[in-house]
DNA sequence: TGAAGAATGGACCGCGCGGTCCAATAGGTA
DNA sequence: TACCTATTGGACCGCGCGGTCCATTCTTCA
């Protein structure tokens, strides 16, 4: 699918990317221009359509992509290592540290909502952070309940889609609000519950 | 801030906004345009400016108050009565149902993603929306506390922030990836938390 | 019943911005 | 050196769409 590309175009393709991701970060989407873009990246239009013969909408699929990696690559160090309670803290503290700083621009998010939430290529690339992102976590899951620090009633599975809710729910939030405490309230309150013995099971699927 | 309103003249306004807001429901905001809503509303250019004089944007954020009223509306039975673990039950699959029904379709955050989280109106909606919801659901973790159906040891504050983290998180992943088993999974085991005993408080706070 | 003001109709404008095109250059390979 | 293709520059277009304006028709009330 890709023509042929020389390590300088690629290297061209790689600063428009995140040129463009940078002023879409401060201005949103619908606020960025591709003549924007164009003069901050120093290039000019015919190098984007180039690299994205769709165009914008080619574009910024790239950058959300782009952003996705980030949302990993930011929080990593700590939450490939969720293998005891402490660490479990330390990266809680570290996803709170992300999106206290970035509060109301919460990238991806913002370029999803654009780009049309029936789009199968955002779609695409949602889901593939998710599962990424959950894997993470039940394997974190998986490994307090090995160490006897979570309680063994514990599902792994369920526990970590309730903490990855907590995340998403609560970067939702603070990007609607302004306001922190539902996102450390929640993953707080989430994490907390690895702990807590289950009670007698009543129902459990919808 | 008004004008003179006649009968007539309020009965316009809100047949724009309603008809504004399913548009904007089937389409998206950036596939709306206000020749869209004129004719889907049977009024005029002039009407739109004589009723939303700053324009576009005013007129979405009239449309954004209207479905943050939807958003309580639609579980209101359940919502006002959470008052036993039955009508806990009740309200989930109220609110699962709910959701599942739009899908990628949520028309709120749809409106406030565009509207740029940054305006502090729309921050102004979501967050009054926001508070009334956790009102109800304070008040239905307390009542549940009162009839010894919830773990005395549950604060219900963090509970209700909790819960409703669980279902703007679960929404929002239904929203990008067009699963409900986040949702589901998610708001099922905040609830069932409350049934939880805590164990013996380690860490609290960040 | 007549005047004031609200409500309505719809033509019109302007321009921002996505997208096109062609010409010019740089870089790699034989 | 010569050629091919990737890369680049930037002028230009077209139109969708938000917004303006004025004329006309309804409502209300004294």
């Amino acid at each position: 699918m890709e023509r042929a590309l020389t390590a300088k175009g690629a290297a061209t393709r790689q600063r428009i990317v995140e040129g463009a991701a940078l002023l879409i970060r401060a201005d949103g989407v619908p606020n960025v221009g591709l003549d924007d873009i164009r003069a901050a990246t120093a290039t000019s239009k015919s190098q984007l359509f180039h690299y994205f013969p769709a165009g914008k909408a080619d574009l910024m699929l790239a950058v959300a992509k782009f952003e996705a990696e980030q949302v990993i690559a930011e929080q990593l160090p700590q939450l490939a290592d969720l293998t005891s309670w402490r660490k479990w803290q330390a990266w809680r503290r570290r996803v709170i540290q992300i999106y206290d700083a970035q509060r109301q621009r919460c990238p991806l998010s913002a370029l999803t909502a654009q780009l049309g939430t029936g789009d199968p290529a955002t779609r695409e690339i949602h889901a593939n952070l998710l599962d990424r992102w959950q894997g993470y976590l039940v394997a974190g899951v998986q490994a307090l309940k090995d160490s006897g620090e979570a309680d063994p009633g514990v599902d792994p599975r369920v526990a970590a889609t309730s903490i990855l809710t907590a995340v998403t729910g609560g970067a939702g939030m603070l990007q609607a609000t302004d306001r922190i405490s539902y996102l450390q309230i929640a993953l707080t309150d989430a994490i907390d519950t690895l702990r807590r013995p289950a009670p007698a099971p009543r129902r459990r699927s919808a």
